[in-house]
DNA sequence: AGGTTGACAAAGG
DNA sequence: GCCTTTGCCAACC
């Protein structure tokens, strides 16, 4: 499973989010077995017309992380896909996170 | 081969 | 509860 790069890899997991979830940086970097950072990393590294779902992907307080005007177009997707978000921006990771088991801390 | 960077996270003040 | 500092580890220069 290690033989591709890390950032496919990772790439692979945010596609194994259901519609209408997110996931957070921290949770799929411990489910690929590396830091939160390289997670983002990964996301940066994206082409434009990449079929990996980076929008289900916000920090482990549910909020998005980019601050580029991408960050419009993440939330209107989530929003599109049923994701709610909170006055401050930010999604409940506890009622939309992914994957459900290992529940996010609500910081 | 070495130093810098970065779509994060947790701990400390 | 908010802001600052430290740790993380792969990619890039």
């Amino acid at each position: 499973v290690a033989a591709r790069p890390l950032y496919q890899r990772i790439n692979a997991m945010i596609r194994r989010i259901p519609k209408g979830r997110v996931s957070s940086y921290g949770a799929v970097g411990a489910l690929v077995g590396c830091d939160a950072r390289q997670v983002g990393y990964a996301m940066a590294a994206l082409p434009d017309g990449t079929n990996v779902p980076w929008h289900r992907v916000l920090n482990v307080r549910g909020a998005i992380a980019i601050r580029t005007d991408a960050a419009i177009t993440q939330r209107l997707r989530l929003e599109r896909e049923g994701v709610k978000f909170s006055a401050g921006g930010q999604a409940d990771l506890s009622k939309h996170g992914w994957p459900k088991r290992a529940s996010k801390r609500s910081k």
